[in-house]
Parts: structure tokens; sequence; C-alpha cells
DNA sequence: GCCAACGTTGGC
DNA sequence: GCCAACGTTGGC
């Protein structure tokens, strides 16, 4: 990865956020209070080291489908709120509980995202896989990689962007 | 549904 | 602090 002002643009920090449909897709997004929504239940320390400390307001994020075909960038979200503690872990009904945190030592973090725009058209993994140049370095297609909150460079941003029908 | 690639846990 | 066993992720 390079030097941190690389990794912005327009002074803003940009990541690529996946989630199961499923689970909980860009349409629920769309379809949320305000278009927010609290990013919960991330049990990964190198994502929750991002959410907690990385990922400020302002920042950009690519909306990612996994487990579902296609799986693709489907939308751009905005971060509207950093870091804070995810009160699932807390809750013993919850499928996030995490029996080893507690309030004072909190283990898991999220954030709050905005939905921005959906893609005219969704970029699918294996558009994103078929040799698009500029995009060889970008975290989600390097092999093994399964990081569910990943940095993404400008560069990439705006080629997927692009790819996508924006822009 | 399978399973390879990762990540985490816990005995020693 | 090693590492085997176990659990999870996520493309296929």
């Amino acid at each position: 990865m390079g030097a941190a002002e690389d990794m912005r643009m327009d002074g803003r920090r940009l990541w690529l956020f996946k989630s199961e449909p499923s689970v909980f897709s860009f349409d629920d997004l769309l379809a949320s209070k305000k278009q927010e929504t609290f990013w919960e239940g991330v049990r990964n320390y190198q994502a929750r080291n991002l959410l907690r400390d990385e990922i400020a307001v302002g920042d950009g994020v690519l909306f990612y489908h996994s487990r579902f075909q296609p799986m693709a960038v489907v939308g751009t979200a905005v971060v509207v709120q950093a870091g804070s503690v995810d009160p699932y872990q807390f809750d013993p009904k919850s499928p996030y509980y995490d029996s080893k945190a507690s309030k004072d030592a909190p283990r898991w973090y999220g954030v709050t995202i905005c939905a921005d725009k959906a893609l005219p058209r969704p970029v699918t993994l294996q558009a994103l896989k078929a040799g698009v140049v500029g995009l060889e370095d970008m975290v989600l297609i390097q092999k093994g990689s399964r990081l569910s909150v990943q940095p993404v460079r400008p560069s990439e941003w705006k080629i997927v962007l692009k790819l996508g029908g924006i822009g």
C-alpha cells in the first residue's frame, strides 16, 4: 500500500465493505431510515482496527455483495459516524454476541454509513478479475483475500465507478 | 453444499 | 510462544 496521501481522494479515504445480501443488501440500506445503517457484526481484528481507528466521517465506501450471484459492487456509501462500540457484542441473544467482551473492555466496533449512489451497472467480481488495467493490486481480487472491510485506492475507486456507469 | 484459505483458540 | 485443532469466510 502506498503512502497515506496516496490513499486519499479529496482528503478522504476509500473502503470496500462486504455484505451478504441475504443478511443486509444495498437495497436494505436504501430502505433504511435516513438510508443509514450501523455496520455491526464485524468480528475480525484487522477489520475491527480499521473500523475503530482508521475510517473517518466523509470516507467513501464501495458496497459489495458477497456469497450471492452476481457477486458485485452494487453501490457507494459515505461514512457518517466514525468508529463506535458495537452493542451487539453484549447481547446474548445476538448472533454477534461475544462472551469475552465487556463494556469496560469492548472488543468490537462499527461505523455508520449512509447510502450515496446505486451503480447503474453493478460491477461483478468476474469483471473486476478480468484483467482490468489498474486493478491488479485491488485487495478484493487477491487470492485468499477475505477481509470484509478493506482499503481501496483512489485510482481503483475511479475505475470501479466508471465500470459501474458513474463518472 | 464443498472446501481451500485464513483466523482464532487453547493445551502444552 | 508454538502449533494442532477448530471455526469461519466466501468463491466456486
